[in-house]
DNA sequence: CAGGTC
DNA sequence: ACTGG
């Protein structure tokens, strides 16, 4: 596959739908701009479009394609996947719904800490927050188009950062646990990539010993950085879909709606996590 | 109250 | 608990 060069490069994407992969929750940092795309990939800005079966993409430095297909995923069998997930008629809708969504394989380190902001918080807060924090922390400020584009903060930056810095951004008390989280993941060199070797289980375990890092934002790392894609992480979206769908007005627990997720859809419920992520909120914002 | 956690 | 969409 040719190398990226300066300008707009263009790759093969079936069965993909980039809007629904962006739009999901999944990922904090893409805004859409005038029909495109524009985040960052291994802290290089990216600006990005769909065109039918094809996506359509510059960047502030080179970027090998084959890296981008990485980043979205484009390489699994998201029909096989599908298949496999789709048990019911709510599933079933909400994956003709939103087909073409696929988990990005996120940073790990960013997408931990991201999930430990965004406790207790809501979405718009949440975004804000991240990017107030790259602003002040980030090494790098990538350009593209006019547009400039702080990178997310090392976890070495985040644990020697002062207390007041990090309040300063508005992270509140979860200004104890991202120190603490960064500096205790930062001193392991390969904490993630040993926790990529280990089984779910094994993976959550350690993740949940973090401070600030629960069940729901443990799978939630599991599943969008680490590719445990039975992760089946419930937020109160999560609660309500699974609680009206599939528990009928019965009193359930966040453990219960994750024990029931994890079982009825098998080894890619992460997936039918995400559809029914949309789709529930469809239904609510519609 | 809000993508939970301690 | 922080804090503001």
């Amino acid at each position: 596959m040719a190398p990226s060069r300066p300008g707009v490069n263009s790759i093969k994407a079936e069965d993909f739908d980039l809007n629904a992969t962006l739009s999901c929750g999944q990922v904090f940092r893409w805004r859409i701009h005038d029909g495109r795309w524009y985040g960052l990939i291994d802290n290089a800005a990216i600006r990005i479009r769909q065109i039918g079966k094809r996506i359509e993409y510059s960047s502030s430095r080179p970027i090998e394609p084959e890296r981008i297909r990485g980043y979205f995923n484009l390489g699994v069998d998201l029909d096989g996947i599908l298949k496999s997930i789709d048990k019911d008629k709510h599933i079933h809708k909400a994956i003709s719904g939103f087909r073409g969504l696929r988990i990005i394989r996120q940073e790990p380190a960013e997408c931990l800490i991201s999930y430990i902001l965004s406790s207790n918080n809501n979405i718009p807060r949440i975004n804000t927050l991240i990017e107030r924090m790259s602003a002040c922390f980030g090494e790098r400020n990538e350009k593209l188009n006019g547009v400039s584009f702080h990178t997310f903060p090392t976890l070495k930056r985040l644990s020697s950062e002062c207390e007041d810095g990090l309040k300063a951004c508005g992270a509140g008390f979860r200004v104890p646990y991202v120190k603490e989280t960064a500096r205790k993941v930062s001193s392991e060199k390969g904490f993630f990539d040993r926790l990529k070797g280990l089984g779910y289980e094994a993976a959550k375990e350690s993740l949940i010993g973090l401070k600030g890092v629960g069940d729901k934002i443990a799978d939630c790392v599991l599943l969008f950085s680490l590719g445990k894609n039975e992760a089946f992480p419930v937020d109160v979206w999560i609660k309500r879909a699974v609680d009206e769908f599939y528990f009928k007005g019965k009193k359930s627990t966040l453990r219960d709606c994750a024990s029931f997720g994890r079982e009825h859809f098998g080894e890619y419920a992460g997936y039918a996590q995400e559809y029914l992520y949309c789709y529930i909120r469809s239904q609510k914002f519609q």
